[in-house]
DNA sequence: CAGCGAAGG
């Protein structure tokens, strides 16, 4: 075993998980935490009435986790030691320690509610509060009191605040572990920079200069800021008098890099040279780059943020957290102590930065994890009720409640029904699953599928354009179907079932721009969701091709009222002039259908009267991405939904219909009525609310 | 015309 810092505690941690039901461990980076805690457990016979599961927010990080674990406990992996992400499951009745995504623990549990199967839970990096993380917390506060066999928790992070989950797992024991990092120097700047690609040149310029030989970590907020630095880098260093320093690599890091180019960073640097990496915040946690002894941290993320009282998610340009801004840091000690640059002053990092990111479970639709947690039957289950370790706002479980109910996931009174609960077992959105579902009744299920596949990898489809790429690609004109002007759900469809025509051909991936490991997974989706299908498929699953012409509007129309039926909580109608649509059911103003769509206007240059769109984002205006024409005739059953709606029923505040207080402001309704007013915490609102409902009740 | 932080089933 290795000489890592925690292996001086074991007897401590033993000693107090013998005591605890939970024990939360606090362990800096280089603990070894992840990799010892599991075998510490399993030597001393934790193993025996089930395995020990350990949880990761990243695929990556289960599989090379487990990997380590295997080699040290010199077995191979998938036997004693393995590991299970989504398409993947190296486990086997050998295995002892299991190394698992969150996502695939929340799916077990999904069918194995007391997880009987595990003897011991650890949930390891809980500081990154990832969704599935925060779900799954909630769920063991439950387990530990429920459950019939015994169930050890241990909740393991680094810079977490260690009294808070205490509190929440009724006041816990707290260990806390050093790490292993070097000393890393902070030094702020004394004023924030107007223009902060061009103050982190001058800052890596200056330590290039200066500073003796370690790579150079830059951390900007995307592909944009990166490019403008590489190429900005790239000149100026080209300018410097040969020789007078080092060599010089400058390596982009991004999300949208093909993976060849991302594992670049991971070769080792050629001698006397010093490289410059510019990322986003995918060196934070998720890749860690060797050699790096300096960090230049701009102080800011981009953040998606859902609306809910919108449907409106937007990308935004946010300041970091404390946790974040320590986090990047350390990123600069890990070989030897390191500098870190902060280009904001030490007073904005105190009295401005939040002391933590603001929980995923906080800037997310919920639509799919209150269904989800609708589906475990929990015993005492009031959903605005759950206990999580931050709560969501009541206008956001609001919101998922409706969109649950607009997709027939939930009755009027908020209890879920038994489509609802096939809904549930599929990986995907509601109004996806919603789709499947319906097309199977309407015998279009294998295009639905493909459909809702394409849908799940969309955003790895095409290669990220540049503006520097971008010139280039419109001189060359896209062969690709046109979803016969219908839609862009249409496009995807065409796309899937062209690549299936030239037997999933590689090259055609690439003359078509389609990113091929994107397609790759399109087509694993679909092979997991057609399985999951088969026991209830009414119809064929494998893909089609059509047997109509091509073009022909008739040979999607079944699908599209699959689509129109799934995406009842995203659909929209047109202004009567013009071409701007309202989402209906939310309080939300006028959106335009995003520019790259293929939707065809009709010959008056309308675009139709109603569409569905995959989701509304906000950047320079409100868009809607991704939709597909709809009938007037399918979304009429919806409208009168709409019009019934009753948020307060659904959230089981009342077993009798009261629209009167109706609480949220509807489009398809076109007198306003008021929206509760917010009092500062949900349970005296949920009060509030009640109290209001029996004094009209009372009236009558 | 406009634009993609990171992750997961």
């Amino acid at each position: 075993m290795a000489d890592l810092p925690i292996v001086r505690f074991e007897e401590k941690i033993i000693e107090t998980v013998e005591k605890n039901p939970v024990v939360v461990v606090i362990g800096e980076t280089g603990s070894g935490k992840s990799t010892q805690l599991s075998q510490m457990l399993y030597k001393r016979g934790y193993a025996k009435s089930g395995m020990i599961a350990v949880t990761q927010p990243r695929r990556v990080a289960a599989v090379s986790v487990s990997r380590r674990v295997a080699q040290e406990q010199n077995v191979r992996l998938g036997e004693e030691v393995g590991y299970a992400i989504r398409f993947e499951d190296r486990t086997s009745e050998k295995t002892h320690i299991k190394y698992l995504t969150d996502g695939v623990l929340l799916r077990e549990s999904l069918f194995n509610p007391e997880l009987n199967q595990y003897s011991v839970i650890i949930l390891d990096e809980a500081h990154e509060r990832s969704l599935n993380t925060d779900i799954l917390l909630g769920l063991m506060k439950r387990l530990i009191k429920w459950r019939h066999s015994n169930l050890k928790v241990l909740i393991t992070s680094a810079t977490l605040d260690g009294g808070k989950v205490s509190r929440f797992f009724s006041d816990c024991p707290v260990l806390t572990v050093p790490g292993e990092l070097f000393p890393v120097e902070i030094v702020h700047i004394s004023e924030r920079p107007k223009n902060y690609v061009e103050a982190s040149l001058k800052t890596a310029i200056d330590i290039h200069v200066r500073e003796p030989e370690g790579d150079i970590l830059i951390f900007l907020t995307g592909q944009d800021d990166i490019e403008k630095l590489v190429m900005k880098l790239e000149k100026k260093i080209q300018s410097l008098d040969e020789g007078s320093c080092l060599d010089a690599l400058i390596l982009p890091l991004h999300g949208s890099l093909p993976p060849e180019m991302q594992v670049r960073v991971f070769s080792p640097p050629p001698p006397n040279c010093r490289r410059f990496i510019v990322s986003t915040n995918i060196a934070e946690t998720s890749l860690t780059v060797d050699g790096v002894v300096y960090v230049i941290d701009s102080g800011y993320v981009k953040q998606r943020q859902y609306n809910p009282s919108t449907g409106m998610y937007s990308l935004e340009v946010v300041q970091i957290s404390k946790v974040q801004a320590k986090q990047r840091a350390g990123r600069a000690g890990r070989t030897r102590p390191g500098k870190c640059y902060r280009l904001y002053p030490s007073m904005v990092y105190h009295d401005d930065f939040l002391d933590a990111t603001v929980p995923e479970i906080q800037r997310s639709s919920l639509a799919g994890t209150v269904l989800y947690l609708k589906s475990l039957d929990l015993a005492d289950m009031d959903i605005l009720k759950f206990d999580f370790l931050d709560s969501p706002s009541i206008e956001s479980l609001e919101d998922a409640l409706k969109q649950l109910y607009l997709v027939d996931a939930i009755d009027e009174n908020g209890s879920i029904t038994s489509l609802g609960r096939k809904m549930a077992e599929l990986p995907l959105e509601p109004s996806l699953s919603r789709t499947l579902l319906e097309a199977n009744e309407l015998d279009c299920l294998s295009q639905a599928l493909t459909v809702v596949s394409m849908l799940s990898a969309e955003t790895t489809l095409l290669p990220a354009p540049s503006k520097i790429s971008e010139k280039k690609r419109k001189h060359t004109p896209s062969n690709l179907p046109d979803g016969a002007g219908l839609g862009d759900h249409i496009q995807l469809l065409q796309i899937y079932e062209q690549w299936y025509q030239t037997d999933y051909n590689i090259d055609w991936c690439k003359e078509n721009n389609l990113q091929v490991h994107g397609m790759v997974f399109v087509r694993d989706v679909r092979k997991q969701l057609s399985q999951i299908m088969q026991k209830i498929a009414k119809g064929s699953l494998d893909v089609q091709t059509s047997k109509r012409r091509r073009d022909s509007p008739q040979e999607y129309r079944i699908l599209r009222k699959a689509l129109c039926i799934g995406y009842a909580n995203q659909l929209a109608e047109r202004s009567i002039r013009h071409n701007g649509y309202r989402p209906l059911g939310f309080k939300s103003e006028l959106v335009q259908v995003h520019p790259s769509s293929v939707l065809k206007a009709d010959e008056d240059g309308m675009l139709p009267n109603y569409v569905v769109y995959h989701e509304l984002i906000v950047t320079s205006r409100p868009f809607m991405r991704n939709v597909c024409a709809v009938e007037m005739r399918w979304v009429a059953p919806i409208l009168a939904k709409l019009e019934k709606l009753n948020v307060f029923k659904l959230s089981g505040g009342s077993s009798q219909p009261d629209k009167q207080i109706q609480e949220v402001t509807l489009n398809v309704e076109k007198k306003e009525i008021a929206t509760i007013q917010s009092p500062e915490d949900r349970d005296s609102r949920i009060q509030a609310a009640r109290e209001r409902f029996l004094a009209r009740k009372g009236q009558k």
